[in-house]
RNA sequence: GCGAAAGUGGCGGAACUGGUAGACGCGCUGGAUUUAGGAUCCAGUGGGGAAACCCGUGAGAGUUCGAGUCUCUCCUUUCGCACCA
């Protein structure tokens, strides 16, 4: 063994062993529990960033762990390797999507087995692959013949200039990134998904997932947003008649149907039929409708813009009542909404009385607080009274609670046809259509004379030509004749194929399943997923906990239904770690753009005040001061990201793993620090020495528990004890870093244990053991080396965990604490399990307690906490 | 705006079930060693105080023998909001 840790020489030797041993190839064993411990799958953006090392560390951590308990392994890793920014890749350098994102994913693969994870590699996938996305094709086409993929309009972000559909991240303040032009919202047709029919079971199946965090569950349910309503009809006023050319209704939904005596205005959506029949005749109100559909589509602009609102000019009929309500366009109320339209309470609902205030439309009470404290209160008018209570002001329905003037009223609407009660779900329908290049073409082929016509499932797959470069304008399939010019699978005549593509969710929605069987071609999974399938352990970033996973939720039911799957939860535990932050520090010139620096630039100390001075050497200003601004993500954009390459390189990769193990639990925000990762590297080479120094006086005899000395007992049960929490630490609790810092507070332990007997040697052999075996799922590389040097000739990754010696953990003495009402006065030494009155006879010994309770007969009440606490009240 | 979470020393964090606040690590201070380094080892390190002790977990209240932990109000920060992945 050598003298000191060579992290790059012990890494490779390490990984060349599991290579050789093929030691993460896995296979189907029924003799043995399965464990599928699976990694979100990374974007291919080009390089690993720390989220991603955090990400597949953690899962390494478990896969090693879970290997060591017993069971047969699998993790798998993969590509999600269409999007967005291969094409702004290829917009910026020219080079084709397809090209950038293989050079990418070749690169990243090399980052990944440099950091030693155990990933099994023969059943690597790119979404990007012909092979792999024509089953979304397949899955799609079943999903349109039992309606559950269909086509209508759906709302996008368009940019004038460029003549093209924006993500939402492209618009930047109301604006196309590229053009600069005010970006408009138009509608298309697109396909979507009909996730609504799978809502109530998505919802109620939330209850099913004990192991997934509370948050997640909690968010998901909010986000399906289940409400029990009413519908209402208000039936056209004449002028309304007039404009729209025909009778109807303006149908809205509420949950708040007791507050119907109380609307005393309609407002609808910009889009909404009533607005546009109103607007051919008024040319101020279309000019205010083409206003409202400018800026982007997302709910977070919509619902903190300011508030606008116009009057059509119309009317709808009061549905009880039969009074004129006036009809508005307001800003704030989406077609994709409900109905596109809402009844306005501005006595009960607090943007309907910021609305109405405005406007200077009447407010009435028709709720009153059942204490009386909101009573019916007379202009000026300064809140919505928004609580349930007791309704007056409503004719008949006056005097009746919540649920009772809801019935009643839904009841009375139903009798006249003018509404009912329904559920109703914030939840929309998934719409997948993109208007972009590098994902996966939809299947449809679309022709004059037969309308939208599959592709026929022999047909399949329809390949993405894989050779465009995009500009920045429209999609480039959609000027590619060799792509689009089609026959029809119908009636033979020329057709136009679909040039739209899917959203990447579908993608990564079903790829855990494919996995399993990533050789299977002639179907989209075999029977090899019965054996792995569901995931046990699943491990991404919080900001999936909900699209990604509510969609792969729904996906997975969708082929439980086609028959396809026995089961419909896809992940049985859920951890979602937190982000990778990083100091930001910025330079704002006078004129110009602000700069960012990376941390690792900046040189930091204290002035004289204490104020802490950051300054970077610059080629072009020379020494300047710059600005911390705090804590961020990691990010491209604040040049505050760490490379792990160069990480890896200066320290190893256990040291990178540790150090992100260590440095806070997983699920929570994990700051970077260079002085940590130091500490990390100090504890490495300190257990490194330890084991050398060990190792290097002869081979320790074999174990006898039976005659130890105290200090030899002691050290056996700090082993046991370590090893009792960390199996508890990684198993159940999943807080890598308590592991961690048990297993150092170990080594600490073992350095002050001066036993040089051969006694001693077998007693500091075991407890080195038990710390090399606790990191191995955390840092396997040096314990690969450290567990050969200890004299095993059966490898680490071959290991099993180890059981702990209840015999040693036994202890005949506790240290209890003596509280006097209730604040900390003593430590004293108190046989195990010793009673209440035991106790308290060592306690009144002890001089401390005596001089806080001078008289034992002022106790006036004793609380005992067996073997840690007894506190006195006097 | 709506939904979700988090606030503990100089810093990251520990305290799991209401029971010793600050484990472990970083940083800092002092010392040792040394071919001088971003190495290693030892000791100390929440604040106040000579000490006895007192005060301390974002702010304010409450429940309890006992609250970082439970309840309420408020403040701050972070994440998500359906075309970023």
């Amino acid at each position: 063994m050598q003298g000191s840790y060579d992290p790059a020489a012990v890494e490779r030797a390490a990984q060349q062993y599991w290579n050789a041993a093929r030691s993460f190839e896995v296979r189907e064993d029924p003799q043995r529990p399965k464990y599928y411990c699976l990694s979100m799958l990374p974007y291919p953006s080009g390089r690993l960033h720390m989220g991603h090392v955090r990400n597949y560390t953690i899962g390494d951590v478990l896969a090693r762990f879970m290997r060591m308990q017993g069971y047969n392994v699998l993790q798998p890793m993969g590509w999600d390797a269409f999007g967005l920014p291969a094409e702004n890749a290829a917009i910026s350098n020219g080079v084709p999507p397809a090209r950038w994102t293989r050079e990418n994913i070749a690169h990243m693969r090399a980052q990944l087995e440099q950091l030693g994870f155990g990933i099994d590699w023969s059943r690597e996938l790119a979404s990007c692959d012909p092979e792999y996305y024509r089953w979304n094709q397949w899955l799609f086409l079943r999903m349109l013949e039992r309606g559950i993929a269909y086509r209508t309009t759906g709302v996008v972000n368009w940019d004038p200039v460029d003549q093209t559909v924006l993500a939402n991240e492209q618009v930047i303040d109301g604006r196309g990134w590229r053009t600069g032009a005010p970006v408009e919202r138009r509608e298309i047709p697109m396909y979507y998904l009909a996730i609504t029919r799978y809502a109530e079971e998505l919802l109620a199946a939330l209850d099913e997932l004990p192991d997934w965090p509370e948050r997640v569950r909690v968010m998901q349910a909010n986000w399906i947003g289940r409400s029990v309503g009413c519908d209402i009809a208000f039936p056209y006023a004449p002028d309304t008649r007039r404009a729209v050319g025909a009778d109807g209704t303006l149908k809205v939904f509420t949950t708040r149907a007791d507050t119907l005596f109380g609307a005393t205005f309609m407002a609808v959506a910009a889009e909404h039929p009533v607005a546009l029949a109103a607007a051919r005749t008024d040319p101020a109100l279309a000019a205010f409708i083409a206003e409202c559909r400018r800026g982007s589509a997302t709910e977070a602009q919509v619902a903190t813009q300011e508030k606008k609102g116009m009057p059509t000019g119309l009317h709808v009929l009061h549905p009880l009542t039969g009074a004129e309500l006036p009809v508005w366009v307001a800003n704030y109320v989406l077609m994709s909404y409900g109905e596109g339209a809402v009844m306005g309470v501005p006595g009960h609902d607090e943007r309907d009385f910021e609305f109405a205030q405005r406007h200077a439309l009447p407010i009435v009470t028709v709720v009153r607080s059942m204490s009386g404290a909101y009573d019916e209160v007379q202009a000026p008018w300064n809140a919505a009274y928004a609580e349930y209570g007791t309704t007056v002001n409503s004719g008949e329905f006056s005097g009746l609670t919540y649920q009772a003037a809801v019935d009643a009223i839904a009841a009375t609407l139903s009798e006249r046809g003018l509404g009912a009660k329904r559920v109703q779900y914030r939840l929309r329908d998934w719409g997948i259509s993109r208007q972009r290049y590098w994902g996966c073409p939809i299947p449809i082929i679309h022709c004059e004379g037969c309308g939208a016509v599959p592709v026929p499932d022999k047909e399949l797959p329809v390949v993405l030509p894989e050779n465009l470069v995009p500009d920045g304008s429209g999609n480039p399939l959609a000027k590619y004749p060799e792509f689009y010019q089609c026959r029809c699978p119908k009636c033979g005549g020329p057709a136009r194929r679909e040039t739209d593509t899917m959203d990447t969710f579908v993608d990564s929605s079903w790829y855990y399943m494919r996995y399993a069987c990533p050789d299977a071609h002639t179907a989209m999974i075999d029977q090899r997923v019965g054996y792995w399938l569901p995931v046990d352990q699943y491990i991404g970033g919080i900001e999936h906990a909900i699209l990604h996973l509510l969609y792969s939720r729904f996906w997975t039911r969708v082929m439980r239904d086609f028959g396809m799957l026995a089961f419909s939860e896809p992940f049985t535990r859920l951890l979602t770690q937190g982000m990778v932050l990083n100091h930001v520090y910025s330079y704002q010139p006078a004129d110009g753009r602000k700069r960012y620096f990376n941390p690792a630039e900046v040189q930091a100390r204290r002035g004289p005040d204490g104020r802490e001075i950051c300054q970077v050497a610059t080629p072009d200003l020379g020494m300047i001061t710059v600005e911390h601004e705090g804590l961020g993500k990691m990010s491209k954009s604040e040049n505050n990201g760490v490379d792990p390459e160069g990480l890896v390189e200066r320290f190893g990769a256990d040291t990178a793993r540790l150090f992100v193990m260590f440095a806070s639990p997983p699920d929570q925000t994990l700051e970077w620090s260079d002085d940590g990762v130091q500490g990390a590297a100090r504890f490495l080479r300190r257990l490194w020495t330890a084991v050398h120094e060990h190792v290097s006086t002869g081979p320790a005899p074999p174990l006898e528990t039976g005659a130890l000395s105290g200090q030899q007992r002691q050290l056996r049960r700090a082993a046991h004890h370590t090893l009792a929490k960390a199996t508890d630490d990684i198993g159940r609790r999943r807080n890598f870093n308590t592991a961690i810092a048990a297993a150092m507070e170990l080594l600490n332990t073992i350095g002050r244990f001066a036993d040089a007997s051969p006694t001693g040697g077998a007693v500091r052999q075991e407890a080195l053991e038990i710390v090399v075996l606790v990191l191995a799922p955390i840092t396997p590389h040096i314990g690969h080396a450290l567990w050969e040097a200890l004299g095993h000739t059966r490898a680490l990754i071959d290991q099993r965990w180890p059981a702990v010696d209840q015999t040693a953990l036994a202890q005949d003495m506790v240290v209890m604490v003596v509280q006097v009402n209730g604040k900390l006065r003593a430590h004293i030494d108190v046989p195990v399990n010793a009673s209440e009155a035991a106790c308290t006879e060592i306690a009144f010994a002890n001089s401390h307690v005596q001089k806080f309770v001078p008289d034992p007969g002022l106790v006036r009440r004793k609380v005992h906490v067996p073997n840690k606490l007894l506190n006195l009240v006097v």
